[in-house]
DNA sequence: TATAAACCCTATAAAATTTATAGACAATAT
DNA sequence: ATATTGTCTATAAATTTTATAGGGTTTATA
């Protein structure tokens, strides 16, 4: 399951989304329209804004806005920025690789090998959804 | 990412199912093959047993072994029995729904509709998986 | 039939992670 | 000037995961 901080992150984008024709967004409008806290929220538009997908602007009349595409920012992004790892076993995977402690031996593990596969489909799917299938919805 | 639970699960499944010649494997003999703790792993092949995937023999010369086909033990199964949903949120979980609290209206969360097909095209690979696809990478 | 081996079961503790809060600081419009 | 709004780092609270503990029950076998 995707932890709260993604979850959030992706009710943020698709505000931000719904409300490019406004110059920016409020932390606050996005955090009532919610019902999530102010302070919590705050902390994910950060980590969007310093991965390059949103802009800010400080002082009255300031707020977020969307800088990508919609359709530029997959799933595969927000989930592995908040998240961490899609893969399911750190030795799987691409970006946040560890050994796995209880492994002898990677190269003859079945349960790497198969996690592999796992791996490439799912990122096949996460990869190609983005926001804008998100927005389409909406 | 997997538990360990999850993890270690799918190693004892994996050790069970390449010693399926020899009537029962100790649980201990698992734990030390893999480095993990002796107790914490008894509760997981309790809960296995406990799901019908294992049978076991009580007293000296007793263990732990499959009493179904690796074929017929899919990846999915074993994630949710450990590891709880597979859907990455809870308000798309077959088996374990429950509304998000930060959503106004689930019929027109667009999260919610491609979070959806996510789960869907989950389930395909991971329903198509299973502890003999990891035995025959073995 | 005594004994040791092995799983059964529930409870609790420890550790790690996630979620939330706090508060001082910096920039900007008016 | 002042109020507004984002920036940043630290810390606290809550939850979940991981691990341990220890007394049962069953069974083979000497």
């Amino acid at each position: 399951m995707l932890s709260k901080k993604t979850k959030y992150a992706l009710h943020a984008l698709t505000y931000l989304g719904k409300h490019r024709e406004n110059k920016t967004v409020l932390i606050q409008d996005i955090a009532e329209e919610h019902g999530i806290s102010h302070k919590f929220l705050e902390n994910i538009l950060l980590e969007l804004r310093k991965a390059g997908y949103l802009g800010s602007k400080k002082g009255k009349g300031g707020g977020y806005y969307l800088i990508k595409e919609p359709k530029d920012i997959p799933l595969s992004r927000v989930i592995r920025l908040l998240d961490g790892p899609i893969a399911l076993l750190p030795c799987v995977s691409l970006n946040y690789y560890e050994p796995c402690a209880e492994c002898k031996d990677e190269a003859h593990c079945g349960i790497n090998k198969v996690m592999i596969q796992v791996r490439d489909e799912t990122l096949k799917i996460l990869e190609n959804k983005s926001l804008q299938d998100i927005l389409d919805e909406e």
